[in-house]
RNA sequence: CGGGGCGUGGCGCAGUCUGGUAGCGCGCUUGCUUUGGGAGCAAGAUGUCGGAGGUUCAAAUCCUCUCGCCCCGACCA
């Protein structure tokens, strides 16, 4: 490709409305342009890069056994009645009607459409297993979208829905499509780590995100160094913590009047935050309920979903109702509500808390003899130096972008859609199904926000919209120069490799920038000095300087880089 | 959804408080010079100042409504 027949769209400036490197360097590298909230133009380049991806992604499917179709952007609504997702998924599921008034939706994944095509055309256990899968553009209605396509409301993901006779079935094909999203990664040169994630109300052994290790992330990732073990933290255990000390202390009124957090009444009493304890006052339907943390924890909103179910924050009307106290001082002493301990503070003694008196807090404080023996259960968020659940070495935390995520849905779709094959012995079965995705709009952003410095975008190579970049100094005023360019420009696409030759009549400064900008990891540039000595300099992305490379090598030399 | 902020040539911004000729940098066009890390000089083009209504002799600027976008929060006892 030359870049006089291409579109290059590269910016100096950053456009004010780019936050995290890699959206302020996908904009500048002309890769996308923002047409609304969340919704992206894929320029030229930009779409070259996420080809490269589908391409790494769709080879690694069909090699898995997987089957490449395409269902509709655009479902039907009833499909999603069926499922009850049409009640279950809220505003960000994005819902129309037609010129008759009938409701669609456009599809944020395609469990529906897929479990209805499997019960029409998948009648016999003969036909099982088999795993369909399509790379389809998906809406989201975001509460917020941002950081660019990192989160977006349209944007391009591969979906895959696989369908077994039975469980055992289902685990072999989650464990080859965990295998094969290890492979996809891998070869996209991405630093990553596939961690146990929540499995929401289904259970079962079965879900994995794959994270894409960068600070922009915006999970936490919780592993142990010293094993496998990585979750996360919405997810990771705290483990129970050892027996609880002896009380020492007695219980004592103190003033702490306008300290209101821990970390105030801590640092005023003089003690470790560690010794108090937060008290949040939450609400499941029309209950009032008192959950407690240690002052430098946090509390876990998904664990005490799921310990408690559905609920929300107590209003200050609500709080004052049930404590007789505003918020800033409440506790668990001589509260007659429902309290919920973290095991940590279940474990604590002579702590300190509010005394459900504004302006104090109690110190000294202990379970069984100033408040009854309170509900321990896991609903904190662990923290680093935690003991990793496995039981091997403390947890660390990183930051994580979630770029796959296998599910083991089970019968979930195929039960309420009714959709059953015949087994051996001629009964009606429902479907064991498993899904997989692939955020591979999402790759590209996260590519870059692991791979870039100060010149712009490095891709892997699997990732870059071309692989070699062709500098010629002068192009439109030395033969020499402009015929050089164009006989390894024409070796190179003989040989399968992605060159970009730029003949643009512009200074080299202006090309090597571009270049770096829009992260080519392998760079030629042929100049009249070079080619009179018959070298010309290579230089990969990541180096400092060039070298000079004997013509006739450059391209073998290209051939043994991209292997 | 709550809070904050911003809409002025393609991009980045100033001008708004205190109403009075719409500006700067980048980019773009033309010419000359230049040519190994985002060139220099010169001459140009491009704006219904997000939209609607109002106040006024006069509105980018003041008022009302509206649309769009960005950021923060939704972990707080």
């Amino acid at each position: 490709m030359k870049t006089s027949k291409f579109f290059i769209a590269t910016q100096k400036e950053v456009p004010a409305e780019a936050e995290i490197v890699s959206h302020r360097l996908m904009l500048r590298a002309g890769f996308i342009r923002r047409l609304a909230a969340g919704i992206y133009t894929w320029l030229p380049l930009g779409l070259r890069a996420m080809r490269k991806v589908e391409a790494v992604v769709r080879e690694e499917m069909n090699r898995a056994g997987a089957i490449e179709l395409v269902m509709p952007v655009v479902q039907p609504a009833g499909l999603w009645q069926q499922s009850r997702r049409w009640d279950e998924y809220g505003p960000e599921l994005l819902r129309f009607k037609d010129r008759h008034e009938r409701d669609f939706v456009m599809q944020p994944t395609s469990e529906e459409v897929i479990t209805d095509l499997a019960r029409g055309e998948l009648k016999s256990y003969r036909r099982l297993p088999v795993h369909f899968y399509h790379i389809q553009t998906k809406f989201r209605d975001e509460r917020r979208p941002r950081f660019g396509v990192m989160r977006s409301r349209e944007f391009v993901m591969k979906d895959g829905y696989s369908f077994h006779a039975d469980y055992a079935d289902l685990e072999r094909e989650y464990r080859n499509m965990h295998d094969t999203y290890t492979r996809i990664f891998t070869r996209l040169g991405l630093r990553f780590r596939a961690v146990a994630a929540d499995t929401g109300a289904i259970g079962g052994t079965g879900s994995h995100e794959f994270h894409v290790l960068a600070d922009s992330g915006e999970d936490a990732i919780a592993f142990s160094p010293q094993s496998d073990y990585a979750a996360n933290v919405e997810l990771a255990e705290a483990v129970a913590p050892g027996a609880r000390p002896p009380a020492k202390e007695t219980m004592q009124k103190v003033p702490t009047p306008g300290k209101t957090t821990c970390e105030d009444v801590a640092k005023l009493l003089g003690l470790p935050l560690q010794r108090t304890v937060k008290a949040v006052a939450v609400m499941h339907e029309r209950d009032f309920v008192l959950l407690l943390v240690r002052g430098d924890h946090a509390l876990n909103e998904i664990k005490t979903q799921k310990l408690i179910g559905a609920f929300r924050f107590a209003s200050e009307a609500e709080i004052q109702q049930a404590l007789g106290c505003k918020a800033g001082y409440i506790g668990p002493v001589g509260a007659k509500v429902k309290v919920i301990a973290d095991r940590t503070v279940a474990a604590m003694a002579d702590f300190v808390c509010g005394a459900n008196e504004a302006g104090y807090h109690l110190t000294g404080v202990n379970w069984g003899r100033d408040a009854p023996e309170p509900e321990g259960a896991d609903i904190r968020n662990v923290v680093p130096g935690d003991p990793s659940p496995d039981g091997k070495g403390r947890l660390e935390i990183v930051r994580g972008i979630e770029v796959g995520h296998i599910f083991q849905l089970r019968t979930k779709y195929s039960e309420a859609m009714g959709a059953k094959f015949l087994d051996a012995a001629g009964a009606e079965q429902p479907f064991e199904m498993g899904c997989y995705g692939i955020g591979v709009t999402r790759i590209v952003a996260a590519a870059i926000e692991q791979n870039h410095d100060a010149r712009g975008i490095i891709f892997p190579a699997p990732i870059a919209p071309f692989a070699v970049g062709i500098v010629p100094i002068g192009y439109h005023k030395n033969a020499p120069v402009r015929e050089a360019a164009e006989r390894l420009h024409a070796e190179l696409a003989a040989s399968g490799i992605d060159a970009l030759l730029d003949d643009r009549d512009e200074r080299p400064g202006v090309m090597f920038a571009d270049m770096d900008l829009i992260g080519i990891p392998h760079r030629v540039v042929l100049g009249e000095r070079g080619l009179a000595a018959g070298t010309a300099e290579y230089k990969a992305r990541r180096d400092e300087k060039g070298s000079d490379v004997p013509l006739g090598e450059v391209v073998p030399l290209l051939r043994q880089k991209l292997g």
